[in-house]
DNA sequence: GAAACTGTATAGCACGCCTATGTATATCCA
DNA sequence: TGGATATACATAGGCGTGCTATACAGTTTC
């Protein structure tokens, strides 16, 4: 059963099931901000303080589309613009405590839609999902 | 360690990695479609012809969101919109065989960006995986 | 020092989501 | 049976999220 799936066939059914679980996510989490603000906040609150070009490029986003992004968090607080410390084009973005506050908040309404679901499994169900963790990061490493 | 994990971390460590694979399909896979017009063909690919309502509660948004996708989706000949058989107010929603054409399309596409990443990964982390579709079910299930 | 490159902002567009509202049809109940 | 209520979908308006193209200022290269 482990190994009957090709690795094409793992591919889509995996896919499939990522595709669910964020439907899922979208559908019942609070709504506040959307997955690319939650990632950026957190890749900040991890990394540390960056332009936007480097933003951009980590979330995988168009440079426009990032300027938007943190134009819209600054106006909420949740991140601050400073000048860049050595080129006069760029600016730093940092996360702000509010922004902290804010991104444990999202973070956890939408960890507790996956944990009402995870409560209903089994143990066995659970340690497989587990264990799968660190090879999704394998997956997910660029 | 499979067993360290608070159902809360549990919920935590997946919501994040979900949407980070997320992120990755969106950046990644061709564009065409969006996930969610993804998920709708492929219900009524699986379940039949369906009204604008159905649709929407099934994929979680709201009705007039349903309608503009169905719309959208008509204009490029991948739905077929006719009238309700026994409900005027209604219309019954099918895919079409150029839908098929370009489900099947959007569909490898999105798997093929998940399997170069699993052609690096070893057996024991791909069986991980495939041991945790069963779980992900469980998970999406409502 | 000029050309080429880089960083960010701005503009314009389409899509994806929402709530509110309108119109037609169906159902319910006195 | 007829009026009240509910349902199905379309439309309107708004905002966010993505893109490409472009503009302008600053930096690097040769």
């Amino acid at each position: 059963m482990l190994y009957s799936f090709a690795i094409e066939d793992l591919a889509a059914q995996l896919e499939r099931r990522v595709a669910l679980v964020s439907q899922l996510l979208r559908a019942h989490a609070p709504r506040g901000l959307s997955v690319g603000a939650l990632l950026t906040l957190r890749r900040l609150d991890a990394d540390g303080p960056q332009r936007v070009t480097d933003l951009a490029a980590a979330e995988l986003v168009a440079q426009p589309t990032m300027t938007a992004l943190v134009n819209r968090l600054e106006q909420e607080g949740l991140v601050r613009k400073t000048p860049h410390v050595s080129d006069a084009r760029a600016v730093q973005v940092a996360i702000t405590a509010i922004g902290r506050t804010q991104l444990a908040e999202l973070r956890a309404g939408r960890a507790a839609v996956l944990q009402t679901r995870l409560d209903r499994l089994d143990d066995e169900a659970r340690a497989a999902l587990a264990a799968a963790l660190p090879a999704l990061d394998r997956l997910i490493e660029p």
